[in-house]
DNA sequence: TCGCTAGGTTAACGATCATTAACCTGGGCT
DNA sequence: AGCCCAGGTTAATGATCGTTAACCTAGCGA
């Protein structure tokens, strides 16, 4: 509860954009859900749209950073940096569910300048896989490259609407292992 | 023609709806992209969120519809029919994009009843799916199956954001694939 | 020929929304 | 003590939205 006020804003607003869409969450019933009330969400932030802003870009800044540290961690051939790519993300997609539905589903809402940036930040993830995934098979194009690892994205994406029933660690277990299968990389332990 | 106009608005607010969300498109600027204007719907349907309904319902059944097909319309073994249902569903997803977009982005801005019914088709859909699942492999428990089949949909569903740059044959092709592979099935052709 | 209806039009209505304005207040710094 | 200001409040504003109302018109069946 140390959180301070400006993070349980951005907090409550990824669980009830991912709830029910950015469009569909107004600022009064959001300041409601934090305990204020309406117009009071402006002594912290500039506009709605800034929460979206500042919530999508750190996602994606730190799922860059961290899986160019992962990559960089990991030993040289490229079949261990795309398990620890696979690894990180589903640890992330597991414990940041509302986010990863936000991000893709209220990235159009998003103004122009953090949708660019938002978009050169995704677009340097995607790079990430698809150089290990084609140093991994040298026949591999950069354009396919890049739609097998957004393909995996979609795989590992699936967290927060299959989360039903199934505790995370086996959840984590099993997604890990079919986007390391559907990727063409063998399981880890081998 | 009569009809034509109808199914004109619902291909043209599949378009809209995937670009900038049911709540990011006005009936005005839907009805404009139509070549008629604004009020001029409320001939056709009901209101904005009947049209959501009848586009989301009628792929939902379409989907599980086409599936049921294909499954029975596969050799015995659930390999086969799992190959029948990836193609399907690539198939679906390449042709019908925005709807696609659409299903799993608006799906919180349908009207209660219409979310009933498309949840009962989508489960039914999933089912189809995890019974295969569980064929292929004995050892697989319900919320396993249903879980793996999610996270296929999702890799599937990756199209619409992946289509850059690639052919649909090969677009096809690769995720099929992967999907195989990521379900534990042999690929075709063996 | 006449009237009905399908399918348009523009104007108006009421809600709702993001944002701004104006005001209040309690606690820390000088 | 006195002040300031961070962080609230409620009320008002202007825009936009979905929907309804009222009206128009071409074509077709009796």
């Amino acid at each position: 509860m140390t959180a301070t006020r400006r993070e349980q804003i951005l907090a409550t607003a990824a669980d009830l954009f991912a709830a029910r869409g950015f469009h569909g969450v107004s600022v009064a019933e959001l300041g409601a859900a934090c305990g204020i009330s309406g117009p009071a969400l402006y002594k912290h932030f500039p506009s709605k749209h800034a929460m979206l802003a500042e919530m999508l870009t750190s996602i994606s800044e730190r799922l860059l950073a961290v899986g160019r540290e992962r990559v960089d961690a990991a030993p040289g051939d490229p079949a261990s940096a795309l398990r620890g790519l696979v690894e990180w993300h589903v640890e992330f997609a597991l414990a940041h569910r509302p986010l990863i539905v936000v991000q893709d589903r209220d990235w159009e809402s998003l103004p122009e300048d953090a949708r660019a940036q938002v978009r050169r930040l995704q677009r340097s993830y995607v790079g990430l896989w698809a150089d290990q995934l084609r140093a991994l098979d040298p026949g591999l194009d950069k354009a396919g490259a890049h739609a097998t690892a957004q393909a995996a994205f979609g795989l590992l994406n699936s967290t927060p609407r299959a989360g039903h029933g199934i505790p995370d660690a086996r959840l984590r277990e099993l997604l890990g292992s079919m986007a390391l299968a559907a990727l063409g990389v063998s399981a880890p332990g081998s």
